[in-house]
DNA sequence: CGTAGTCTTGAGTATCCTCAACGAGGGTGG
DNA sequence: CCACCCTCGTTGAGGATACTCAAGACTACG
């Protein structure tokens, strides 16, 4: 199964209009991909930064034990790929039906910096938002009960996927996922679920559809 | 309590002795803190770029719930401060008696940085090594047990502390620390350092120095 | 309309948390 | 110099929470 490519579908980085962007988005390429095709592997050297146009994919690894772990939901509008000559190395994968990737290779994007100043700056900023959805991440394992963590996961995806009511979140992941991404059962995430619904603070309107009532757990 | 100054004590950055990074370090200044002293605060806007030269400190905040939440540990040669125009604010605070932290104002190193291209590359290289410690936190989190949790704390102290013998941690903070930073309670980091003792993955040399037998749990 | 994948719920077990007591080490003052 | 205190670390007992195994309900898609 190969990915679709095509030159449209160019990710619309707010209050980033800017001559450097434009000429980085010249070097852009867009590929569709299935769901839990692979949009790269572990073992693959990072040649390219990567940004999600449409639907969404997991950033994970498989610990020695046979566990997945999640590290990363990426979503429309974030990057992801680069920086990955580090020790650990994360396979992504996409998670909806279909999942619209923009890429642009790295030396292309080296090269482009180097007569625009202004996008190595904003490149900095994207790494400053990778990290600071780590640090979220971080906060929302070290919750206590998995009701709490639920929640929070709930609240985080609320707050990242810029819907027009952020009181309703639309989930594109099972609940396998979240229970990797939270390092929780997936029979805890739904009983989590089900106790949230009991004491009102969300309300399922569809199996993936939840509207959050409280956002702090009385 | 004022933290002590100087402009000595220059942090060495493996590989790089470029001309761009001797020119912002005369832009640095040296300044010295005692042990839980705040290195700053949670709602000081990050003005300058920090580095920790000699000693550790902790990057943390403190929950509705009163608990107290560590998402990074940082050593020397480990950069900090940057990045926090973002959603959560944490405070950074000196783990042992004397630390030394080299600070380097915002505005200067975007100065230098114009004038110096590589510099960029270099903070960006130094904010994906921030990156990777929080991906590598969020695996260490989503481990099962508490031993496998602390076992692979001391682990990645150890990769970190750049000590002629990797299999020997001086550990620079409390168990209270290590259990604010793993998300569990201090007796079961306790219990956990017992266990691993009592299977042989490790042994206890002193009360924070610890021999590392067994890297991976069996 | 059937089948496969997803989701929910239940029962029993293992792990961790809380509360509590105790021991070891370091600093301070008599 | 020693007693005292305070912090830190360890260990125990009981209760709460999450995990595993298992069965059943729901959904999506062919």
């Amino acid at each position: 199964m190969r990915p679709v490519c095509s030159t449209h579908a160019v990710p619309e980085r707010h209050g980033c209009t800017s001559h450097a962007w434009l000429a980085l988005e010249s070097v852009g390429s867009t590929r569709t991909y299935a769901i839990n095709q692979e949009i790269y592997g572990k073992d693959e050297r990072a040649q390219e930064w990567l940004c999600i146009v449409t639907g969404a994919a997991r950033k994970c690894l498989v610990l020695d034990d046979g566990r997945r772990r999640i590290v990363d939901f990426l979503l429309p509008h974030d990057f992801f790929g680069f920086g990955t000559r580090n020790a650990h190395h994360f396979s992504v994968e996409a998670v909806v039906q279909p999942t619209l990737v923009r890429s642009y290779p790295r030396d292309h994007v080296e090269q482009v910096a180097e007569s625009h100043l202004d996008l190595q700056q904003t490149m900095q900023e994207i790494t400053f938002e990778a990290l600071s959805r780590a640090h979220a991440r971080v906060l929302i394992l070290g919750r206590v009960t998995a009701a709490q963590k639920v929640l929070a996961f709930l609240v985080e995806m609320s707050v990242r996927s810029f819907s027009v009511d952020r009181s309703i979140v639309t989930l594109p992941m099972a609940r396998d996922d979240i229970a990797d991404y939270l390092a929780i059962s997936a029979e805890t995430v739904s009983r989590a679920l089900s106790e949230l619904k009991r004491t009102r603070a969300i309300t399922l309107i569809g199996i993936r559809q939840i509207k959050i009532a409280d956002r702090h757990l009385h």
